[in-house]
DNA sequence: CAACCGCCCTGGGAGC
DNA sequence: TGCTCCCAGGGCGGTT
C-alpha cells in the first residue's frame, strides 16, 4: 500500500518521462474510481504540455498547460511508465499518452484511488487539498507546531498523527513503527503528552519517513521495468504486521488492539 | 466541533 | 482442490 514514501518514490520515478512531454491522449478505462473520474478530462488534457511533477500528502500532481492532473494511489494504485502499445490489463484503469511512444499507466485493483483535472488557480482550494496539515519533512512540522495543536484534544495520539488536518502523509505504517521508536502508547491522549515526548515523536516521524524514501531510492532505479516490489521497507519496520511476536528491544510479545478500526501493534513494555 | 462509523473495493489467506 | 468468509485500509461524508 503506498505510503508517503512510496508516493514520494513514485514522483520520482516519473517525473523525469513526464516532465518536457506532450500528452497525445487520455485513456480512461475506469472512470469509476474513488471519486468518479473528472468528465472531459481526456479531452481537456490532450495536446497540453507537462511542466512538472510535485506532490502534496499521498497526492501527486502533474502540472500540465491544461491543468493539474491530480492523482491518489488509495490503498492499492500504483503508477508505471509503459509503452503506449502495451496492452491493458485488468486492473489497468487509466493512461496518459505522451508524445514519442510512452505513457503512464494508472492501475488500481480496489479502486480507492482518484484522478482529477483541475484548473491551477482552483487548486489551493480544492476540497481534498485546502484542508491538508503541514508536510511531515518541512519545517513547519515542528515540536511547536504538534504541541500546541494537541492541547486539550482527547484523540488518541495515533488517531492524532494520522489525520491528515494535522499532519498529512503518516499512515498506519509509520504511525506505528514511529510511535514505537518514540516509545510512547498508541492510545495515550494526545493533550496529555509533555513536549518533550512530542519532540521525540516528531524527529521519529521524519526520521522514519526519510529513511523509508530512502530505500524507495532502491526501487527507483528499475521504477519503469517492473513493478512498484512492495515490502522494500519491509525488513525495517519493528512493530507493523509483528503482532505476538518479540519486541526487538525487550523480547516481549507485541500486543495488537484496534483503533479505529486500523490494526494497532505496540510493545507494553516500550510504550509508555 | 469532536468522536465515531459506514463505505468505496478486490486479492489473498484462513478455515472447512 | 475449491468454496466461502473475512480482513486489509485512506480518507471522506454522514450521524450522533
Amino acid at each position: 500500500m503506498p505510503e508517503l514514501p512510496e508516493v514520494e518514490t513514485t514522483c520520482r520515478g516519473i517525473a523525469p518521462c513526464l516532465e518536457g512531454k506532450t500528452v497525445e491522449a487520455a485513456i480512461i478505462r475506469q472512470a469509476k474510481l474513488r471519486w468518479p473520474v473528472t468528465r472531459g478530462l481526456a479531452k481537456k488534457i490532450s495536446g497540453a504540455l507537462i511542466e512538472k511533477v510535485t506532490r502534496r500528502g499521498k497526492y501527486i500532481l502533474i502540472e500540465t498547460t491544461s491543468g493539474v492532473l491530480m492523482m491518489h494511489l488509495g490503498m492499492s494504485g500504483s503508477l508505471k511508465i509503459v509503452p503506449s502499445k502495451q496492452l491493458s490489463e485488468k486492473h489497468d484503469h487509466f493512461d496518459l499518452v505522451l508524445a514519442g511512444g510512452k505513457a503512464l499507466r494508472f492501475t488500481d485493483p480496489r479502486k480507492f484511488g482518484s484522478i482529477f483535472l483541475i484548473k491551477k488557480e482552483d487548486l489551493g482550494q480544492h476540497k481534498l487539498l485546502k484542508n491538508l496539515g503541514p508536510e511531515p519533512l518541512d519545517d513547519g512540522f515542528s515540536v511547536e507546531y504538534l504541541y500546541q495543536l494537541s492541547r486539550n484534544k482527547k484523540v488518541a495520539i495515533k488517531t492524532f498523527v494520522m489525520n491528515s488536518h494535522n499532519v498529512v502523509g503518516v499512515g498506519n505504517i509509520y504511525a506505528n513503527e514511529a510511535l514505537f521508536r518514540a516509545g510512547i502508547k498508541p492510545d495515550r491522549p494526545a493533550g496529555k503528552i509533555s513536549k518533550a515526548r512530542y519532540g521525540v515523536l516528531v524527529e521519529e516521524i521524519k526520521t522514519v519517513l526519510a529513511e523509508a524514501i530512502k530505500q524507495g531510492g532502491t526501487t527507483l532505479k528499475d521504477f519503469t521495468g517492473s513493478d512498484g516490489k512492495p515490502g522494500y521497507f519491509k525488513q525495517e519496520l519493528q512493530v507493523y504486521g509483528r503482532a505476538g511476536l518479540p519486541c526487538e528491544v525487550c523480547g516481549k510479545p507485541l500486543k495488537e488492539i484496534r483503533m479505529a478500526q486500523r490494526s494497532t501493534v505496540y510493545c507494553a513494555q516500550c510504550q509508555k
